[in-house]
DNA sequence: GCGAAGTTGGCACTCAGTGCCATGTGAGGC
DNA sequence: GCCTCACATGGCACTGAGTGCCAACTTCGC
């Protein structure tokens, strides 16, 4: 007998209802601005209450924010299906592979494209990436410093964090670059030359 | 004749306001913690109005956090200061001396790293100290950025913001290492060790 | 003393977000 | 078929941040 739904009928229709309400707060966002649209409004497009509304996002913000958590869990995943003796440096590297999603449909690709130029102009959901990025980096960042150490137990090296953070300011400035180029040349080229720039120490050091 | 105030009275009782406001608004965040604390209450404490209060800052985030802004500031003539031959890494490294703020007496000194973990564990407040951060990086990439290529105009070569990025990254390390020892060990030797880990290829490339 | 400019408080308003409750509605047990 | 339980929904009232507006007051130059 095989198991029929793992995921249950109500978390699916839990799941529509999301992506619905993101559909349409996205085409009432890029219509006239992320703070010009009210919940309300979007509720309404989608033909439900605001009081509903917050039953399926914890914040306004988490609906154009919230897929940036799903990618945390890609991440830790990725790093983990590295080698353990490949070098930290280079594993990041192949860890950011999985940012370069391939979206086919040129339409979906030009609207997540005006929706990331939609946080970075928006001061509060800019911040609030920002500190998504953070969380995600946390997850790496025990991974890493298991890897340099040997241990389990976290240490007060700095080395780790300082890894870590110094992959993500790579990441960050090769998207940057990359946005505001042609983008004749493939993203992967960009970061392949971002993390270029930066050599690691990976010696262990014990405090 | 010497010019008597080149600052006005009107700009000396307007920041005198403010210093009052931040003062009796950490006695209440202290107290009740920041999200528990209306502005009401500040602003009754410092014997005004909520309306008033807004007058003096923009929101009640700006309270805590506005006085990165001035840090950004001096961390741009700190690295004008810097001579023009000195390795960019470096140069990042003496700016990172101006954050090592000695604050001589204990108290003020215990209140400042008190106000730290109320930013640090509000995420509110730490998404918007993180892009804070992220703006004082970009005063100073584009300085990196001349350094490296001899010319004022802007490229596309993501270098410059990474090296800075990196070097931000190393910051936030050492601080978080630094902030959960002991104590005894200078913040300025976990900066070195953890500016030690990375090693910058500063060579120019024309893309 | 007088007018202009700036400061303040109060009021009413918008919008995000929450607690509470009453009303559907679908699935399963009998 | 009917009943019940679980859950989804909408509505309402509320708090708290932040803003526009106006009327009263203070301060400063003349």
């Amino acid at each position: 007998m095989i198991e029929p739904k793992p995921v249950p009928i109500r978390e699916r229709t839990r799941r529509l209802a999301q992506t619905e309400l993101t559909s349409v707060a996205q085409d009432l966002f890029l219509a006239q601005g992320y703070e010009d649209t009210t919940v309300d409004q979007i509720a309404a497009a989608a033909g439900m209450s605001k009081r509903t509304f917050f039953r399926y996002f914890p914040s306004k913000d988490d609906l154009v924010i919230g897929k940036y958590d799903l990618f945390a869990d890609r991440m830790a995943e990725a790093l983990d299906a590295r080698p353990e003796d490949e070098p930290v440096w280079q594993s990041l590297r192949r860890v950011f592979d999985i940012t370069l999603d391939y979206v086919e449909d040129p339409h979906q690709r030009a609207r997540n494209e005006a929706m990331e130029e939609i946080v970075r102009s928006t001061p509060q959901l800019h911040a609030r990436y920002l500190e998504k990025m953070q969380r995600v980096q946390q997850l790496l960042i025990g991974r890493v410093a298991t890897r340099l150490t040997g241990q389990d137990a976290p240490t007060s090296d700095p080395a780790p964090a300082a890894i870590v953070g110094a992959a993500f300011a790579c990441m960050q400035a090769a998207h940057q670059a990359w946005s505001t180029s042609d983008k004749n040349e493939p993203f992967g080229r960009y970061l392949d030359r971002a993390m270029a720039t930066i050599r690691v120490d990976e010696t262990t050091r014990t405090l």
